[in-house]
RNA sequence: GCCGGGAUGGCGGAAUCGGUAGACGCAGCGGACUCAAAAUCCGCCGCCGCAAGGUGUGAGGGUUCGAGUCCCUCUCCCGGCACCA
């Protein structure tokens, strides 16, 4: 092989310099860099304490087929990290892993009638390559994938944990039921009640599953995120709402019904407007409102109707208030007045308790309906100063932050705190109510009723019920030559899956067939990583002391799409490991780095049959003005114009995506990682763009070219001499300059500035003049210190660079480099000049000239006279080694 | 509707504490090399203006010697969501 022989060649003497490649071969040097990583074990990580260490990790992929430009920026952006930190002196942990269970491998199975384990393992393999081809510092020792059973064998295990903890737990519920995919699908999934994959009328069924009790830890998981200083504040954000915690009263309406009597209860933040209770609502789900339907044809059709109607909120926050009378009335709990019940469409049965009670004179939405309907409305709090009318809704009528009860007989005067405690004490008198707190958190369910995913370790016995595994017989394993036809889960049809005997009294008994979320897979991986070699090849503990090592992650890299459910499940299940006794940390993930989504651009035309066509960029020639500004675009293969539609994330539907394997064949691994880091800021959206493709690699090969052109220089490690002519020392003050700001920028992440700041010491190091004396020194320093800024964004032609011209050792063994005080060092300095605040000129002056001299010379100056038109100066600004302003 | 984040050249994006706005790159224009093209190299490149100069960071106002950056009001764009009682 080509690159085999450059690298075998270099090792040898100072001579075979003359032997580097003038031009840049990415795909040769690439792999022959990848093949010394690999064969030195450059990216195994131990257990090491006498260096700080660095858990860099990237949230794994799901096997899919092949890697799109999202994991491409992800890895890329972990692997820059993971380098540089190596680079700074850290023990560096990286790995890599599959989240392998999941639905698109039975969509596959089904259309290639391939076993879903086949069709992941390929993938896996395929994506493994993909992934060593972009040349990614990651110890492949600890890959992991979720569907092999010494994996989930754990997920199966702390699931018995949580059942004898009483973290897990089974229970009834009704679920949106697909009957042509035979599955459970989440609100999400229901699309104007059909099944958003079949678009068959959904079914709302009672089945039994698993639930994992996240709400016990509702409170930590909420409190805990201010203990969280690395994670972005908008990912804080949306957990807190979802988790969303609310303080109110709990209170119930007695009633009597058919001769029995019974509580309505209901959850309010506003107990102090029970006073203006003029209705209540109820969800249509409801048992009363079922009652009531019972024998009203018109409010069971209108219950019908809610059940359809859409779940998704910014449908309803436009979504028409809508309610009938269900004829039953229950009795106010302080005054005993009678309250009729309707049946809301904007009352939700899985908040709260599915009841409200209305006070319309102090809800915006109460006030709506009451309004529309015709129903009382009755004032019960008033601000100072503001009038109340029936006219419309104002602002005030629902702050509980200003005002006081009136109308409300003895808690009159009482403000919002008072009026409150005075009720709730009342209410604790009859029995009917007191405070509590609300979560709109709910138990996680777990079973899926699915193939390709974890057993849930449950066997059903006619006579012991639902009897869990015993821990000696885990892992249940999934027999992975199923191949589903569509049909339900094919584990149901496995005999020799589902027979077996009961644990507790050995009768024939039948294995659960439900399995896991394929969160609960990604909830602990990361954990499972850092286990030392012993227990992953004895696999006799969930987590060693590796785990106690490693954890928790230093930086974890992803997607904004799993702010919520993948980081809270993770979340949980750590707290729970905690609890268990496994591990002694709160949180897995110190710091978060949320990375921005790929765009390109967008080309559709509509076919006559109304449709829409997408065009692929490269299918497609720009038209741009005079100015180069894009103002349209024909197809290349019909010439006909194409709609341009702006840029979209990439997706295989609109057909702007642009594959990976093409990039790397055409520019190699380091053009791409290059470009994904210098387009935008990591958490920023990354816009494709083929000719800042071009440029990267433009680039690279200038990099390349230049080490070729001054390789004798570099080779005879010149001694940098005691003082420099003036051009070269600026040249030199100009790299050491720019690599300040690049380490900070670092410190930062943004790692865009950082590849600029290498474009630029390049720019500068080719200025330098080749004919002054120390030019040699300065091009060798300047090069070492370009290659080792540049090294983790491109690995190979770095490490390439490196050792073809003679810099000592490995560069990733080699220190970081940082700015040189002699370097930044200037007897002279340039002022910006002012006059009243606007640019009029420059002012050199002495480095260390005291601020009365640069007030004088300031003064003196050419341009800073002519601008002052003769006035005296007012005051005088000095802004030390920047600027003077002169104000007249 | 509510919450969060934004808005800077033709484009992607820089500008750490309020201190030269537009770094770096892309696109564009001009030139060198070439039979030619590509590649490469050199130069120009916010807007108005021949120039001097003026003007300019979504809009309007304010604070300041000085504002892209701080304060107030508004517009638009993106992301998230729960009619949450």
């Amino acid at each position: 092989m080509e690159a085999a022989r450059i690298i075998g060649v270099f090792a040898q003497t100072d001579q075979v310099v003359r032997a580097m490649q003038e031009k840049y071969h990415p795909t040769e040097i690439e792999t022959a860099a990848q093949h010394h990583w690999e064969s030195t074990g450059a990216h195994r990580a131990a257990e090491d304490a006498g260096k700080p260490k660095y858990y860099c990790l990237s949230m794994f992929p799901y096997p899919s087929g092949k890697l799109h430009m999202g994991h491409v920026r992800n890895y890329t952006i972990g692997d820059v990290l993971a380098r540089y930190h190596r680079m700074k002196g850290y023990n560096v942990l990286q790995p890599m892993g599959w989240d392998a269970f999941g639905l698109p491998a039975e969509n596959a199975a089904i259309q290639n009638s391939v076993p879903p384990a086949q069709w992941t393992y390929d993938n896996i393999a395929y994506m493994k390559k993909q992934l060593q081809s972009l040349g990614f510092a990651l110890d492949w020792e600890r890959e992991l994938a979720t569907c092999k059973p010494d994996y989930y064998k754990w997920n199966q295990w702390l699931f018995l944990r949580m059942l004898e903890k009483g973290i897990a737990y089974k229970k009834t519920q009704v679920v949106n039921w697909d009957p042509v995919d035979q599955t459970v699908l989440a609100n999400e999934q229901v699309i104007e009640g059909r099944g958003w994959r079949t678009g068959a009328v959904v079914e709302k069924r009672e089945i039994p599953g698993y639930y994992l009790g996240i709400t016990q830890y509702a409170d930590e998981l909420l409190s805990a995120l201010d203990t969280l200083p690395g994670w972005p504040e908008r990912v804080k954000l949306m957990q807190a709402n979802w988790i969303g915690k609310s303080f109110g009263v709990r209170f119930a309406f007695p009633y009597e019904l058919d001769g029995k009597k019974d509580l309505l209860w209901v959850f309010t933040t506003r107990a102090d407007t029970i006073m203006g209770v003029t209705f209540c609502a109820v969800a249509a789900e409801h048992p009363l409102a079922t009652h009531a339907a019972r024998d009203n044809a018109a409010l069971a059709a209108f219950i019908d109707e809610c059940r359809h109607g859409s779940v998704m909120e910014a449908d309803m926050a436009t979504m028409e208030k809508k309610g009938m009378p269900t004829g039953i009335f229950v009795e106010h709990p302080l005054t005993g007045e009678k309250v009729e019940v309707w049946v809301g469409n904007y009352v939700l049965m899985s908040y709260g308790e599915g009841a409200v009670m209305a006070v319309p004179a102090h809800d915006e939405r109460d006030f709506s309906f009451a309004r529309q309907y015709g129903l009382p409305i009755r004032q019960v709090i008033a601000v100072e100063g503001e009038d109340f009318s029936l006219d419309g809704w104002r602002e005030w009528y629902g702050d509980k932050n200003r005002g006081y009860c009136v109308n409300s007989g003895k808690y009159d005067g009482l403000s919002y705190d008072a009026a409150v405690d005075a009720i709730v004490a009342d209410l604790k008198d009859k029995d009917l109510g007191d405070k509590q707190v609300q979560w709109r958190l709910r138990d996680w369910g777990i079973s899926r009723q699915r193939y390709w995913g974890c057993p849930i370790p449950i066997i059903h016995c006619e006579t012991c019920g639902s009897v869990p595994v015993p821990d000696d017989r885990l892992p249940v394993v999934l027999p992975e030559d199923c191949v589903p036809d569509g049909s339900g889960n094919p584990l149901n049809k496995r005999e020799d899956f589902l027979a077996c005997t009961c644990p507790k009294c050995g009768k024939p008994a039948r294995r659960e067939t439900d399995t896991m979320d394929t969160f609960v897979d990604s909830s602990w991986y990361y954990a499972r990583y850092c286990t030392t070699a012993a227990t992953r090849a004895a696999n006799d503990k969930m987590v060693d002391a590796g785990t106690a090592y490693w954890m928790p992650v230093d930086q974890y890299i992803g997607g904004i799409e799993h702010a919520i459910l993948h980081l809270l499940y993770s979340r949980f299940w750590t707290k729970v490991m905690r609890d268990v006794g496994l591990i002694k940390y709160d949180e897995p993930f110190a710091n978060l780095l949320t990375q921005g989504m790929v765009l390109n651009h967008i080309f559709s035309r509509r076919t006559d049959k109304g449709g829409i066509e997408y065009f692929a960029p490269e299918e497609v020639e720009l038209i741009r003005d005079a100015g180069g500004q894009i103002t349209g675009a024909t197809s290349k293969s019909d010439g006909d114009a194409v709609d341009y539609g702006g840029i979209g994330t990439m997706s295989k539907s609109k057909r702007n995506g642009v594959d990976p394997q093409a990039l790397i064949e055409e520019y190699g691994a380091d053009t791409a990682r290059f470009f994904m880091m210098f387009a935008s800021p990591p958490e920023q959206t990354l816009e494709w763009s083929d000719s800042g493709v071009e440029g990267a690699y433009r680039f690279l090969r200038r990099v390349w070219a230049f080490g070729y052109a001054v390789r004798e220089a570099a080779a005879a490690k010149p001694a940098m001499p005691a003082s420099l002519p003036a051009p070269l020392s600026d040249v030199r003050r100009e790299l050491h300059l720019t690599l300040k700001q690049a380490n900070y920028d670092l410190g930062k992440m943004q790692f865009n500035t950082v590849a600029s700041a290498a474009m630029k010491m390049r720019n500068a190091l080719e200025k330098a003049p080749k004919d002054a004396a120390g030019w040699d020194a300065v091009v060798a320093e300047g090069l070492a210190i370009l290659l080792r800024l540049l090294a983790p964004i491109t690995p190979h032609i770095c490490h390439t660079l490196w050792s073809e011209l003679g810099y000592a050792g490995d560069i990733f063994a080699a220190s970081w480099p940082e700015p040189l005080d002699a370097a930044l060092a200037q007897d002279e300095i340039e002022l910006v000049l002012q006059v009243n605040g606007k640019l009029r000129g420059s002012l050199r002056v002495a480095a260390a000239a005291a601020k009365a001299d640069i007030e004088t010379a300031a003064l003196a100056n050419e341009a800073a006279q002519k601008y002052m038109e003769g006035k005296p100066a007012k005051k005088i600004v000095v802004v030390p080694g920047r600027l003077v302003n002169i104000v007249v």
